[in-house]
DNA sequence: CATGAATGAGAGTTCATTCAT
DNA sequence: GATGAATGAACTCTCATTCAT
């Protein structure tokens, strides 16, 4: 029953998730897992040979989520300013929703599992996003409503102060503030540098 | 002998500190310490009751350490720009340096042990080098050597940058390359801004 | 299967009670238990968490067994002081048989567990059996078989002493006569009484 | 210095003493005794191998105190019903104070060590209690203020009722109002029995 | 005599993983 | 497929006991 499987591995991933949003990635155990979907041992071993498996398809279905909210919520007549804007307030909330964010727990699953350079999800994402602002700085120069000569460096800048802020704001505790102030100062960069 | 067991104190951090280069935070055990050290079990928990407080001795030695080298490798005629470059420079080489630093294990312990504000080690020594920071730029600008509006503004830009730099090295493969591009563009937004 | 477990864990508790009856309670570890059982480590927390749990189903085991054991040898046409003196017959080989009684062991555990007042074991069973005494005594004074003008002072007395004799047989080598004696000055006590 | 050596050893008796009556027998560690003595570890060993020895010691010094204070606290012109009053009356303080009484380490101690009759001290102070009390119900007898025609079996049910009490307060919470009324029921057996 | 650092055996506990049902 | 009892390795932590100083 392929079906009937398919369902029951999802079921386990999005269970798992909400698991390790609450506990991170290391702390969490198979039966932390086991206990939350209901399931029996053996039934997990079935799916999934250990924690790492689970966080893996845990960290796929996040990233299609992602992408779908995102590109949802993108206005028709949005200038690049404003998409622009509407990512890094995107990422502000992310970033601040500690307890219930995958932050933690992704940073913990690279710190064990040195993925090599060219699967490694984060930074593949961590392109993506340079990409994505990239563009829209090229296009927002073009239309006059930035001007930057070096669009992919300031993509890169951002991009670096946006995981500078995630991690800070799992280690330490960091006001809305902070967050808002670090944006405004890259954002400020783009326009102003007259 | 309060000097013979200070000494050893000593001996078990130093040895320590290399366990937590190598492994992190977490996968450290007592065991671990105890086997890396040579010494007894029951030895270990004479002088430390968990592998939390060897790690906190083991940051509070790398912060006397790091704070050390740094300021004997000033040389006397250095400008403002020499030394921010110097400083960002013992920042590459810290982050690049992932099997022998301890910024992983560091993550690690703040990742699990929420730290209130105050006492914060990390946003100490966060604040402290944005503190330094600032006082480069704005001697810089007053000498003529840069040119920046917003020296704090720009000095959180640069540590947030290396921080994500930072965990960016930690969790994936970064080439040395892609830290100078990043140090590059800082530097240059304090020169060009013109 | 909860079949089976309940099975097992019947197994795990009267074997333990041999343990229990051998070494008493502090003395017994959860490791001497599962060497007991032959069963694993880990098998053993599965039903039981330390060994106080394991030991207060044992003590529930006992009681079933001792209130079945006694009501079943209380011949049809027994008068009062017949049963009287089965009951003390019945505590005095109880108290004699050191090596195998888990009267060590209940007042080790009790000494630790300051069980509070209404749920306490041991004082319900000794309340219990105050109550069935002064019944005997009282049905054995209306036939003119005792003599007493203070049934539940003199059931009380009878406990106490037996008490007094349990703990005198654990802590120090009692006679079988010293036993006798005393189970016969207490019966004196109800006939004489002239 | 066989002088500063007693003085220390009954220090570390009277110390360890106050440990006992607040953790039983059983519980006591030499790091305990240790501690409380303020000594160096190798120092207790000097004296003592392990905690038994020490609660011999204390025993032996107990006692010591006990028939001082007993036979001072008795008033030239008690008869023996006040002389036996009197006992009862300390006995039942005695008893009743859980806390900071020897009596559950006393029974720990013997629980655990299988003294031989003849040296067994448990034994020997009933015995002498028992002696004592019979002599009392003699002369009591003798001047009319008591009837009892058994003398030395009164005096033995005295005793075992009072360790039967002494057990239960040790066990489960007894009120004073309980030891009263023992008390009383066997002080009436040698006045009534007209 | 006295100290207290050091040892190591052993108790308690948890968890990934297996396997008979 | 699915279950959950069972296993045993591994970890934490404590304590009696020793021994160099």
């Amino acid at each position: 029953m392929s079906e009937k499987s398919a369902q029951k591995k999802k079921y386990i991933v999005e269970t798992a998730r909400k698991v390790f949003r609450e506990k991170g990635y290391k702390q969490v155990t198979m039966k932390d897992i086991v206990d939350a979907c209901g399931i029996s041992r053996g039934g997990l071993y079935l799916y999934f040979q250990n924690t790492g498996e689970v966080f893996e398809e845990v960290l796929r279905l996040e990233q299609e989520e992602a992408d779908d909210v995102f590109e949802q919520n993108i206005p028709k007549e949005a200038t690049p300013a404003d998409i622009l804007a509407l990512f890094l307030k995107e990422q502000k909330r992310e970033l601040l929703s500690r307890e219930c964010s995958l932050n933690k727990a992704t940073y913990e699953y690279f710190f064990e599992n040195q993925v090599s350079s060219k699967e490694n999800l984060l930074k593949r994402q961590f392109e993506a996003a340079v990409h994505v602002i990239e563009k829209l700085i090229q296009e927002g120069t073009a239309e006059g409503e930035f001007y930057c000569e070096d669009p992919r460096g300031a993509a890169r800048n951002i991009m670096y102060v946006l995981e500078g802020l995630k991690i800070a704001s799992q280690t330490r505790e960091i006001p809305e503030a902070a967050v808002d102030r670090e944006i405004l100062y890259v954002m400020q960069g783009l326009f102003l540098e007259e």
